[in-house]
DNA sequence: CATGTACTCCGA
DNA sequence: CGGAGTACATGT
């Protein structure tokens, strides 16, 4: 009997592609194993298999395997369901789920090689000039990738130039699969076999008294075994004997000493735990401790709304430790802007090395590594605390997922399919492994408030700030009517720089909030009006200090910063804006004695820029910190006194019907962050509508008057959580196709669907890397069956799709899109 | 007609 | 998704 192998790849495609195997593959075989298959002309991909049969497919005769590259699966059943399931729910395909799910390094892809052809007798004066250089390179490399052709003939296409060649008899090509993951060796040292009896030592001793260096370098190594048992690294015995690494070398050489491997986890920590710490919950700590635990005998997931600095923390270490105690894995979600070393430490505190983590600033091989010790449910990942892509990690025993920060919209990710939210995810996710869940935030999300309104959520609260602390006075500063007495200087009103120039006196720190949004610093031309455009996208360019060029935050597409206008000529080049760059500015200006740090997307780039920025500040070798919405997020600073926010209108003004419930978190976040000792901390909101409804609230900190309003709008407006949404984006580089297509796609859904349908409408930046976009949204009430709708539309995208001017035309689906 | 470029198609 | 084949433009 033949046998068959249903794999799914990595690529946006809804079916399966069956191989054929043996009789012992097909025994071996499991779903959620890796197999190596040749897919397309000549490439090899890295497919997971799906399931095994004999049903030999009709139409075509079905390859063989490449490889199988896991002795045993990678990806267990649950993970399986739960990946088909955010594909179904989200449209995609499950190939989109396992590409992004999967670390990169397990999806090893071939790399075509080009190899001399040692048969041959080339007959040098017969080739072309590119032929030879071609030939010439491989005298003296082993062999060349498809890239390095490129480089060494400067063409883009070589396909026909190595296709000559290997007519010519010149080279010959092979596929080669890499594998991306490679084990961190660490070197050690040891002294050989021959010399362990103290006679012969002392030989070697003697034989190496003209070489002073290399008998240090003996002699330090017997001090370092003297000392401990352990390995020794080479290292180690390299500062010990203060000797360079060649002397070890040439010891090595001479078969004195022996270097050995050691396989090592990258992912180490020297934490140790401290098992004195007693977690100690106050009386409002521990009610609420009572109330998840009682819904979670419900099995209800719970929504813990507790104000800022309320120790939200410790009620989770709780929850963990007796998840723990249950011998069950924990899954501690963040947004990853929150995902601070601060909190990592501290869990590491209580948990020591039981405590993995998880996100995108960790390479490919750490990535591997937390895998791995998922996978075999090792000790040391029995907690993984991550960013949302840690939701795909391989639990086995999962029993509790904390999604903290619950309302943050970063949650939801938004460039590559699959488009999840991984609040909406990890609850499905704990559903499928009958885990607990707690979702927490101090300004819950609509839609979790509403689920908890609604009985779907359990609920509990912690209205008081640990220790009795104070909430901020918060306070707002009118620059409508500071600007009209010319009472501003720069973006400073009066009131703010008094604050400063108080907390400065005091010792204190300040923190100055900027959201960029809408407000990015762009260069315009005084005498024309003229701005730089993006040549790609419908945006203007904005201005970076650093490298002092403008760039397209769309594209990348940059351009140095030129002297005169381009449009007219002239030299009147003025920089328009008021990014965080600016702020820093003008506080040099004003406090030319103090030291400013700035916090944003620029200043955080590399994978500790972060966390120097924020232990700097918080030994309080800054005074003052200047950020976007980072600075919101999870730090606890203890000396900060006063935080200002710079705007609030940018916030306000968004065309969104999330602008008002986002605004309202953001500023009751940032906020929080002052004053988080016993003193009272101040915060000055500087907006040019004071009287507006949600700064009030935000003043007055009163969550359940926003709640309601915003509640009551979505339901007058049908926004979530009233209505589910999907949003469909057409993209195209043809106008005029682009828009009829979206028409002809509205009228369809309309017709079909009978529900709400608005657009097509062009998103507030209409073109992006030369492609016009163009959005419908649909809406869904709840009593209407989201499954039956997204196979409809997906129906709907067959027959457009059959219409061969729209070919081109690409869709985008976001289901639930913020 | 060769070489470069945009675009459509197809994969087991 | 990514390559390969194809249609079309550019240039000698």
């Amino acid at each position: 009997m033949d046998f068959f192998l249903d794999v799914v790849l990595p690529i946006p495609l809804e079916r399966l592609f069956t191989y054929k195997i043996s009789a012992e593959e097909a025994d071996f075989i499991k779903p959620g194993m890796r197999i190596a298959v040749p897919f397309g002309r000549s490439k090899i991909y890295t497919a997971l298999a799906y399931n095994v049969h004999d049903n030999a497919p009709v139409a075509y005769d079905a390859k063989e395997i490449f490889q199988i590259l896991d002795q045993k699966p990678l990806v267990n059943p649950t993970q399986l369901r739960h990946w088909e399931w955010i594909a179904q729910y989200y449209m995609c395909t499950l190939g989109e789920v396992i590409r992004s799910a999967l670390p990169s390094a397990f999806l090893l892809e071939s790399e075509t090689l080009v190899l001399p052809n040692k048969e041959a007798q080339v007959n040098e004066m017969e080739l072309a000039d590119d032929e030879f250089l071609i030939f010439e390179a491989l005298q003296h490399q082993t062999a060349l990738k498809i890239g390095e052709i490129s480089d060494i003939v400067d063409k883009k296409h070589v396909l026909s130039l190595v296709n000559r060649l290997v007519q010519k008899g010149v080279v010959v090509q092979k596929e080669e699969l890499f594998d991306a993951y490679k084990p961190k060796l660490v070197r050690y040292i040891q002294l050989s076999e021959e010399y362990d009896d103290e006679s012969k030592l002392e030989m070697l001793l003697e034989k190496l008294s003209r070489a002073p260096k290399q008998s240090q370098v003996v002699l330090s190594l017997f001090q370092i075994k003297a000392e401990s048992k352990k390995p020794v690294p080479i290292s180690k015995l390299e500062k010990e004997s203060g000797t360079s690494r060649a002397v070890i070398k040439s010891l090595v050489d001479k078969k004195v000493l022996k270097e050995y491997h050691i396989r090592k986890d990258r992912v180490n920590y020297d934490e140790e735990q401290d098992e004195s710490i007693k977690v100690v919950l106050n009386e409002h700590q521990t009610k609420a401790l009572g109330a998840i635990q009682s819904n979670f005998e419900q099995n209800k997931p719970v929504l813990l709304h507790g104000v800022t600095s309320s120790g939200k923390t410790e009620v989770y270490i709780k929850l963990i430790q007796q998840c723990l105690d249950q011998g069950e894995q924990a899954l501690y979600l963040l947004p990853e802007i929150a995902l601070t070393l601060q909190l990592i430490n501290r869990l590491r505190r209580y948990f020591g090395s039981k405590v993995a983590v998880y996100h995108s600033k960790y390479s490919i091989h750490e990535r591997v590594e937390v895998w791995n010790n998922v996978l075999n449910n090792e000790e040391k990942a029995q907690i993984v605390i991550g960013a949302r892509s840690s939701l795909f990690l391989p639990f086995s025993k999962l029993g509790l997922v904390i999604v903290d920060e619950e309302h943050e919209n970063s949650f939801k990710q938004f460039d590559p399919a699959p488009r999840y939210h991984a609040r909406d995810t990890a609850l499905v996710l704990a559903s499928y492994h009958k885990a607990n869940t707690v979702l927490g935030s101090a300004t819950p999300s609509i839609e979790s408030m509403d689920n908890a309104k609604r009985g779907k959520y359990g609920y509990a609260a912690i209205h008081s700030r640990y220790g009795n602390v104070m909430l901020p006075d918060i306070n707002l500063v009118d620059i409508k009517e500071a600007s009209r007495k010319k009472k501003m200087k720069g973006h400073f009103s009066e009131t703010l720089i008094n604050a400063i120039t108080e907390a400065l006196e005091l010792g204190e720190q300040i923190i100055l909030f900027q959201n960029r949004r809408g407000f990015a610093p762009v260069v315009e031309c005084t005498t024309c009006g003229h701005v730089a455009q993006c040549p790609n996208c419908d945006v203007s360019l904005t201005y970076h200090q650093r490298p002092n060029q403008l760039r397209c935050h769309y594209c990348g597409y940059n351009m140095a910063l030129q002297l005169a206008c381009l449009a007219c000529g002239s030299n009147t080049l003025d920089k328009k804006g008021f990014g965080t760059e600016q702020i820093q500015e003008e506080l040099k200006q004003l406090f030319p004695e103090v030291v400013v740090g700035r916090m944003d997307l620029d200043t955080t780039r590399g994978k500790y820029a972060y966390e120097k920025l924020i232990s700097s500040f918080e030994n309080q070798e800054m005074d003052i910190l200047v950020g976007t919405q980072m600075v919101t997020k999870g730090l606890d600073f203890r000396n900060v006194s006063l935080v200002g926010i710079m705007n609030a209108d940018t916030m306000l003004n968004y065309p969104d019907y999330r602008a008002h419930e986002r605004c309202f978190q953001m500023l009751t976040q940032v906020a929080g962050r002052a004053g988080r000792t016993q003193k009272r901390g101040k915060v000055l909101i500087q907006t040019y509508n004071p009287y507006h409804q949600i700064l009030q609230q935000v003043t007055t900190n009163d969550y359940q008057k926003m709640f309601e309003e915003q509640y009551y709008e979505r339901e007058q407006f049908k926004y979530p959580p009233v209505v589910r949404i999907i949003k469909i984006t057409l993209k195209d580089k043809d106008f005029n196709k682009l828009n009829e297509a979206a028409q002809w796609l509205t009228d369809s859904l309309k017709n079909v669907l009978r529900l709400q349908v608005l657009g097509p409408e062009y998103p507030p930046v209409a073109r992006i890397r030369r492609d016009y976009l163009k959005n419908i949204l649909i809406k869904i009430p709840r009593s209407q069956s989201a499954p039956q709708i997204k196979n409809s539309i997906k129906r709907i995208e067959k027959s457009f799709n059959a219409i061969s001017k729209y070919k081109s035309v690409r869709l985008i689906y976001n289901v639930d899109h913020i």
